[in-house]
RNA sequence: GACCCCGUCGUCUAAGGGUUAGGACACGGGCCUUUCAAGCCCGAAGCGCGGGUUCGAAUCCCGUCGGGGUCACCA
């Protein structure tokens, strides 16, 4: 029989790290099985659900490119079923009516000890009897989480209960219900869940934003494909930068671990550089558009900004704040200033450079490199020596990609024009 | 509090009865170099604790401590 997993998310909120990292499990599962990975919206409270939250999560299951191969199947069109299946236990005697009259209906929890053999965690038990009865419809008629979840993977035919560790609390009272519907129970596995860095479960304030937020600042989607993948699981050999396809081909739920799991955004970001500088110069280079002016400036231009800059940055909106002095003027760093345009001296040494430059025909990083090197050889100096003070009036920092790539560049005109602010 | 789950460098992890406990991020140092990155090399850093079992325990058992999760007519 061919595996059948499911993400179900509620539209309650966004599509979170914690729910991402779910989903991605699922989905691995179904891929390395040759199963289907079905999607299901949990909308049953009305009130919390909305159709933004929704969006979100089509989106960010879309971006990160796990796409589903059944559904979207939405709960708040199957009230009708949940109705009919509480009225089949009510009259088997395994429910009843809420005794104060609504129309709520209770599931009479049997007393006994349930177990289960957990694909994570191994066997599992849990006393029944430690429970009260569960609603399964709640007085306005809809169901609640348990029974429409164990309703819903019933008919859905769902093989694999994939699921976050906080889960566990539930998966007694789901059995139960699966044995009072007289239908068998799926395998369960546990997954553990992601940490902020406080050990605490991922809250908004650290990481549990909506994966397209991700997106949004620059994230690549394989990126943080192969991150996620690596939370809690690893291909048990030393490998870290995986493609999707090595990933699917590895994946195996045996070796997903049993701990938790702390989200560490550094590493994310070191993952991210890996994909941002194998990416071609034409893509890197839209990437970093998103993040800058729109400003006319050729193709040729694009790819090499592209080229020197996608190996400094670990994010694309990095950008912005990175090669700022490409698209306004140049804010000048002041102890940069200070440590190397600073006196007569330099001014002197500037000059001379601009009145080489200024005759300079060819405008090209070879040229320029040459024309440098002569000068300051001809006054006897070191390259780096008036490299850095060039550096500064250019850019306005100490930082930056080639002095010579930055040059061409920054064009001819703008290069002479910040040099002549430092020469007098 | 009750119940359930879980403890390997700061973090992600590998190995799992006999290894100098391996790798990665971050961190420190070096090389390269016009700076910054990238890259390469080196370094510091870990089996929570206590008992067993065993010739031998990070690994198995028990306890303890610690962390997390769940205890809704929310999902």
């Amino acid at each position: 029989m061919s595996t059948r997993v499911r993400f179900a998310p509620s539209p309650t909120g966004r599509l979170h790290t914690g729910g991402a990292r779910c989903a991605l499990f699922n989905y691995l599962y179904a891929r390395v099985t040759g199963g289907k990975f079905i999607l299901r919206i949990e909308d049953t409270d009305v009130k919390r659900s909305s159709k933004n939250y929704l969006g979100d999560i089509l989106d960010g299951l879309k971006w990160l490119g796990m796409e589903w191969d059944e559904g979207p199947y939405y709960q708040s069109e199957r009230l009708a079923e949940y109705s009919a299946v509480a009225q089949r236990l009510i009259e088997e005697g395994l429910a009843y009516r809420d005794p104060e009259g609504s129309a709520a209906v209770y599931f009479k929890m049997p007393k006994v000890r349930v177990s289960w053999e957990d694909l994570i965690h191994g066997e599992i038990s849990f006393d029944c009897s430690l429970l009260d009865d569960l609603v399964l419809i709640k007085s306005d008629g809809t169901p609640t989480y348990n029974f429409a979840c164990v309703v819903d993977d019933v008919g859905l035919g769902v093989t694999h209960v994939i699921r976050g560790d906080d889960h566990i609390s539930n998966t007694p009272k789901q059995i139960a219900l699966y044995r009072a519907l007289g239908k068998p129970q799926p395998k369960f596995a546990h997954i553990p869940l992601i940490l902020g860095p406080d050990k605490k479960r991922l809250s908004k304030r650290h990481g549990a934003k909506s994966v397209l937020e991700y997106r949004d600042e620059g994230i690549l989607s394989d990126a943080l494909f192969n991150f996620l993948a690596l939370l809690s699981w690893s291909p048990g050999d030393e490998r870290e930068f995986m493609s999707r396809g090595e990933i699917i081909k590895k994946f195996s739920l045996k070796k997903v671990k049993k701990t938790a799991a702390v989200f560490d955004y550094e590493k994310l970001l070191w993952l991210n550089q890996q994909y941002l500088k194998r990416l071609g110069d034409e893509e890197a280079a839209e990437g970093f558009k998103r993040f800058l002016p729109s400003v006319e400036r050729d193709s040729g231009f694009w790819l090499e900004f592209a080229r020197l800059y996608k190996v400094r940055v670990r994010k694309f909106s990095e950008i912005k704040e990175a090669a700022d002095f490409f698209f306004g003027d140049v804010k000048y760093d002041e102890s940069a200033v200070k440590e190397h345009l600073f006196g007569e001296d330099k001014k002197n040494l500037l000059g001379g450079l601009f009145r080489r430059l200024e005759s300079l025909q060819v405008w090209e990083i070879k040229e320029l490199e040459r024309v440098v090197r002569e000068y300051a050889e001809s006054g006897g100096r070191e390259a780096k020596e008036i490299i850095h003070p060039v550096r500064v009036a250019l850019t306005g920092r100490t930082a930056s990609p080639g002095l010579f790539e930055v040059m061409v560049l920054l064009g001819r005109q703008t290069v002479l024009e910040r040099l002549k602010r430092w020469v007098l």
